[in-house]
DNA sequence: CTGTTAGCGCCTTCAC
DNA sequence: GTGAAGGCGCTAACAG
């Protein structure tokens, strides 16, 4: 076991004079650039390994002298969360100055293929890289891959678009979700009902449409199904990740079902359950599971009326959408291990 | 609301003359060095005001071309926690390679605050910065004060030293974790117990010396006195960690307790309980939740002999701990939400 | 196919 | 207290 780790300096330079070629040559190699002989290339790269030479990122990011343009498409004049997203994407501009990064945030109409797809289209030759809460659509993939042909970097951002041919997905597991909601619906009611009754769970959904959210009714109901067959789901309620709306669907809901237990959003506008089950006296009764971390959901987290909350982290998600995007043009490496997105839970007590 | 983020390179050439003054005497003020007066000082602050500029990163790290050595100390021959720790700083070898950082990992004995303390002392002058699972002793606050005066950098490694005067703590909220694990058992036990009887608790612990461990204990008896007081804790044991002394404990604990509901472990060695409890015929009826994921802990989450897991993600902690050195010894600000080490909670349906 | 050379933007002597 | 000049390690023209 080797207890010493990044050795002292030792330069491309050094490795040129080890191979017996120029600094240029050398660089050619190192780079996979054109234009060397093979048995050349070969000397070279058995330099690089014998001394062990990583080139130094600050010099090749200085030399290379170049900037970069991103974009990154949000959802327009949507939700909490994508706010979240665009602040954290702003929070960065120290960082993206710091590497000659020009970032231009664009607001589209996700729930229009065509629109999204066009928005997209327009992008090519203008920018080096883009990050797209994507919609998993024909026209939408095609434009992704054309823009791939066309050398730019794309990465999809929270919601996938996995047939088409973008470099990366910065987002969560959504089945992955939607079972961890499932199993603390589940355990959180306990395994034998007490009431007597076998009980029902309610879902509410942003729309039948967006792929994420039904990523999560799917993980949640086969969670449901496997292992909590004594509670009965019933049809998920659309409302558009809306406050408002969701609030008049549970205030129907609750005058509809008796013996309704709990219920799980996929989306946004948990306030609005929040409300109408206040409203029915019915807060911290009947049990809440919903996603992301806002400032209503932290207030319902801590006055009981939700018992969990299943959350990507905006923060990490606008981090790590930077990095790969830098990584993919500048040809470094990815650290799948650190861009990974968790699923994670939160209490009442670990909020951050 | 600005849509455009990261600027044109600016360079501090151009800040120099915008500023009226030269070249050097403009990087002394953005650095903050000595020998500028006053109203030349203002000159150029407003300058890179006006202009808004930020030096580039790459071209401060070349320019510097000075090397860093940094020493990680772990607790010797422990847990696989530490282990992927030490494994996860060693995946960083390109990352240090990059930056010049030569790192040294250095194992001692952490249960004896002396030796500690005395190969902390050590480690002055030949290191400009160093990571430590830290005891919050007099001895090792002393040691790490000294360290720091002699311009050391110095965070403490998911055991914290919040007496000293280290610069950063890497790692987690550890009566938040223990508060996290109370109100999961609390929840999967369910408010009204099932069984009639109000049901033990068991506690197994590493050592009653360990912060972190008291500190778990501590939130997890909160959250047991405060929401479930139907539950009764028993006395801690002290396994030390180690699976076959926590068999043992969990062994005993269950012939003199038959009305076990749960058992919370909040250090290693899960896996001796497990054991103990497949040997009685128990595992899945006691509820287990514990500490951090290893391929013992994943297994016996998929199996169902623990219903959760609490966790910090040890990439992250070796991640952190890398870049906040760095950022402390170049000067570069650190990132706080970047550097918040997260309270996991791990289902088998998140498992990542 | 290979080598030479002039910077990239900043930091650090060294001289004034 | 201030300025001029060389160089950090690599890349990209341009020659050969």
């Amino acid at each position: 076991m080797n207890n010493t780790v990044g050795e002292t300096s030792l330069t491309l330079r050094d490795v040129a004079a080890a191979a017996g070629v120029s600094l240029a040559t050398a660089d050619r190699v190192v780079n996979g650039r054109p234009g060397v002989s093979a048995k050349t290339a070969r000397k070279v790269h058995e330099a690089v390994e014998r001394l062990g030479f990583r080139p130094l990122a600050a010099a090749a990011e200085l030399a290379r002298a170049r900037s970069w343009r991103f974009a990154v498409m949000l959802p327009r004049g949507s939700n909490r969360f994508m706010m979240d997203i665009a602040d954290n994407v702003r929070a960065q501009a120290d960082w993206f100055r710091a590497r000659r990064i020009g970032v231009e945030i664009i607001e589209v109409d996700v729930f229009d293929a065509d629109g999204l797809a066009e928005a997209l289209a327009d992008l090519g030759g203008r920018f080096d890289g883009v990050a797209v809460v994507a919609l998993d659509h024909p026209r939408i993939r095609a434009v992704i891959d054309d823009l791939v042909d066309g050398g730019m970097a794309v990465v999809t951002l929270v919601s996938d678009a996995p047939s088409s041919r973008r470099q990366h997905y910065v987002g969560i597991d959504n089945i992955a979700a939607g079972r961890t909601a499932g199993s603390l619906v589940g355990r959180f009611l306990g395994r034998q009902p007490a009431g007597g009754g076998n009980g029902k769970v309610g879902i509410v959904t942003g729309s039948a449409g967006l792929r994420d959210h039904a990523e999560r009714r799917f993980g949640f109901g086969q969670v449901m199904a496997e292992e909590y067959p004594h509670l009965t789901l019933l049809t998920p309620l659309e409302g558009r990740d809306d406050a408002e709306r969701n609030r008049e669907l549970v205030r129907r809901m609750l005058s509809d079902t008796p013996d309704l237990v709990a219920i799980y959003n996929t989306g946004e506008g948990s306030v609005g359950i929040g409300d109408a089950l206040a409203e029915a006296g019915l807060a911290r009764t009947v049990l809440c599971v919903g996603h992301e971390l806002t400032p209503a959901t932290r207030r319902m987290l801590l006055d009981g009326t939700f018992a969990a909350l299943v959350a990507q982290d905006p923060g990490h998600e606008a981090r790590s959408m930077a990095r790969v995007l830098h990584a993919l043009v500048t040809g470094q490496e990815i650290v799948a291990a650190q861009e990974r997105i968790r699923v994670q839970v939160i209490l009442r007590d670990n909020l951050p």
